[in-house]
DNA sequence: TAGTGAAATTATCTTTTGCTAATTTTTGTC
DNA sequence: GACAAAAATTAGCAAAAGATAATTTCACTA
């Protein structure tokens, strides 16, 4: 656990040392410039994470939902203030764990170390096949990428927010979900 | 280091049990479909990996150069043949080691995993802030980014690469070019 | 230095996206 | 179930990107 997320249950020892913290739908989790020196297990519910452009507009660059662990990288890795807001899409249910306590539980224990290091390599994979994505695929094929790989996150998230997680805008994504449709007739 | 990449120095020692290799500028180093077990350090050089599409164009993912360690993702933590396919861009100076080796001195070496724990985390923070950029940012200002943030290493690469790499063809990076030059006037 | 092949630019045309605003649909609440 | 607010869709237009092909520039080598 801890690097950001990822379903992993061998954390599960750590769970020992958490504070169950409940949430509604809707509420701000982590506000933008908070040094959030937690992470936390998603028991129950789906969070958002986004950037706050210069113009207002809110884009969503992840979703973490039940069963995965979750940190602030910036917070955890370089104790920086987080530029990302987080929130709860649904009533939550979570299991905070201070992290300074995991890194003195981490000191001398080289299994903790060993899972810390699996969970950072999974989210790495994650983030890579991300961009590659990117790279590789239209936004309309992210998007069919999406309801293939994810069906169920992406019926319990808005539209909006799949939009600018493929990296497009609302209007787009519509358009995109009007040219497939059209094309299965 | 291990994961990917990324400059680091607490590596070194390894160093020790690594052997050299030298590649001519365009010569392929690892090539798609190998089950790549091992990880290097560029002593010199430039390389970059990328996918062939189905309609057979490269797509160039990333550039990795002197200073920094790389590991092929898939190889090394899932033990799949990799889909990438591994080009060196100038003549290069490798130094490989046997990742087999790397996860036995690891077994009981606290130090070494926690390097390879900074590493991850490093590369992992390296591949969200990209994420973002694919989000947040349209292709020109990612073009724009990558001049500020990491010039010495655009100007040594040909701009075909470039454009895989911030999710454009060619093409559209020299309109981008274009335009960005008009503006300056 | 001349010649060759690759890379970059330009041009043309089509498709997609962004932006803005209006309209419809959905959701949640009283 | 009615109402209000938010979300999604649609429309119209401008800007940007993709595809293809032609042309120019650049880089390497004989």
């Amino acid at each position: 656990m801890i690097e950001d997320s990822i379903e992993n249950n061998t954390h599960l020892p750590l769970l020992q040392f958490a504070t169950p913290k409940v949430m509604a739908a809707s509420e701000i989790y982590i506000p933008e410039g908070k040094i959030f020196k937690k992470i936390f297990y998603i028991k129950k519910g789906i969070l958002r994470n986004f950037f706050v452009t210069k113009s207002g507009e809110e884009k969503t660059i992840f979703f973490r939902w039940e069963g995965q662990i979750v940190a602030i990288p910036e917070c955890i890795f370089d104790n920086q203030p987080t530029r990302q807001t987080w929130q709860a899409l649904e009533d939550c249910e979570l299991m905070e764990i201070d992290f300074d306590l995991v890194e003195k539980l981490s000191e001398n224990n080289i299994s903790l170390i060993k899972t810390r290091l699996e969970l950072a390599q999974k989210m790495l994979l994650e983030a890579l096949k991300r961009v590659e994505s990117f790279v590789l695929d239209k936004p309309e094929e992210r998007y069919q990428k999406l309801i293939r790989e994810k069906p169920e996150i992406i019926k319990r998230v808005a539209d909006k927010h799949i939009a600018s997680f493929i990296g497009v805008t609302p209007v787009s994504l519509s358009r995109i979900r009007k040219r497939l449709a059209s094309q299965k007739k």
